[in-house]
DNA sequence: CTAAAGGGTAGAGTATGCTCTAGGGTCAAT
DNA sequence: ATTGACCCTAGAGCATACTCTACCCTTTAG
């Protein structure tokens, strides 16, 4: 598929895909004859996922180590298996560092809920 | 105290406590006679929270926006109570998502293991 | 053949979040 | 009174991640 399908299918620009690409993120990308870009339908899944990873944190530079390791030839296995478990553990930390943000923020919710209703009774 | 301490404590460039009182996420910070800024314990409870929310993937115009709704002042109660639910909702949706990426990195972590000791049993 | 639609590159511009520098005032100790 | 350690502001500079523009080539429909 040329780059508009791509654009349209996953909900990033142009002009970012190509930025992508120029960062490493999209390795192998084919060109037809007319120098013109051809994309498979793994390319679709892995802009998705670059975009997922992204609006978790992740910086572009270690989305694209991550999916190297994953792609196994561009770093080797045993380095790849480090890199995964060391992602995993900031991963495993932030999701406890989230929830006790979510639990503060249901209880400042309630606390400004009750402020609100009390404010109603007494104008 | 004054800046030096702050940025001891807090690990926090002066710099960057100067770039985020303009920024309008350290409201009412205290001035003395020579125009020193003078800074009480809360602060640095209050740059501690705006760092991990930071790390956390918030953007410092989000952290402004959930801490003036903590003073309760800048905005009326209900409207900060609805803040908070919105902002917990997109946490606990980060978290569901962040989850699915430790299992994925898990997955691949044992893949590249098995990957490796099979390249070390042939190689 | 030509115009419109789509593709390409290079590079400028923007927003965010720092980070640093220049130039100058304050204060405590000598 | 001067030195050294602080503090101040204004503004330049930088990294990341886009976003957009200029300018040119290719393909397709009329």
């Amino acid at each position: 598929m040329q780059i508009a399908e791509l654009e349209q299918r996953t909900g990033v620009s142009r002009h970012t895909l190509r930025y992508y690409e120029k960062a490493g993120l999209l390795q192998e990308v084919e060109r037809r004859g007319n120098n013109y870009r051809d994309y498979t339908d793994k390319a679709v899944e892995r802009v998705i996922m670059v975009r997922q990873l992204k609006t978790l944190g992740f910086a572009l530079r270690e989305i694209r180590d991550v999916l190297d390791a994953l792609r196994s030839n561009s770093i080797d296995c045993e380095q790849g298996a480090r890199l995964m478990a060391e992602k995993r553990l900031e991963v495993n930390q932030r999701i406890a560092e989230l929830k006790e943000v979510s639990i503060m923020l249901g209880r400042e919710q309630m606390r400004l809920e009750a402020s609100a209703a009390a404010c109603r009774e007494t104008p």
